[in-house]
DNA sequence: CCTCATGCCTATAAGTTCGAGGTATAAGGA
DNA sequence: TCCTTATACCTCGAACTTATAGGCATGAGG
């Protein structure tokens, strides 16, 4: 089961957290629901995927973190470093040049 | 070292040889050049991932292949199935509500 | 008292892309 | 003649990441 490569999520994890986090310093509950209002419902990450994936990206220097004790509750908040804001960059970039291609090659009709 | 799940890259490859050869019957090494073209040089896949993946589509009843000897070269073409025009149509929504959504995300301007 | 929402986490499976490498023929230039 | 390039097919192993399912704990509401 564990569906693991579904069509076209590859790395869209990443950017979109990378892209919610560049707007404002959030926790990972709160980016499980910021997920999908900001993709209109079109994309709904798990929570099995967005914590690996904050925990990833804090590894890799594009995070930092902090807790945050709140109405009893402790939420890990996560903000964007200026190796985040470049690495955002980068994917932003490679996801414009990937959905142009695809969108040429979709663009051109069939049954020519 | 085989960088084996490149950003944004997953389903593309299937989605692209599926729209190409619903245009018309194609072999593997013209796919590998038709795909640079009609994705405007955006997107370039290897031999490697070309063939493999036209031998999956092929094992899941997507295409049907016919070898063909032209100017001394044995080429093995291909054609789409009834289940690969389905297929296509499946993964071109797949692709449309991903792009959409992520696009919805991007949009929203950062730093507000 | 029980359920739901909040809030964090891990482990395992899955499988797909990628690069490198291998074979063979034909054509063209030096 | 020799050598390189283009054509044309193929396989293999590594790397990487998502997804599902599950577990733990607290607070609020019925």
């Amino acid at each position: 089961m564990a569906r693991s490569n579904p069509p076209f999520m590859s790395g869209v994890p990443e950017l979109l957290l990378l892209k919610l986090l560049d707007g404002r310093e959030m926790y990972g509950y709160e980016l499980v629901k910021a997920v999908r209002a900001a993709t209109g419902e079109a994309i709904a990450l798990g929570e099995g995927v967005v914590y690996p994936a904050l925990h990833a990206l804090e590894r890799g220097g594009a995070l930092k973190s902090r807790r945050r004790a709140v109405a009893g509750r402790t939420r890990v908040y996560y903000t964007l470093t200026a190796r985040g804001r470049r690495r955002l960059a980068g994917l932003a970039d490679d996801w414009q040049r990937i959905q142009g291609g695809v969108a040429a090659a979709l663009g051109e009709p069939a049954h020519v």
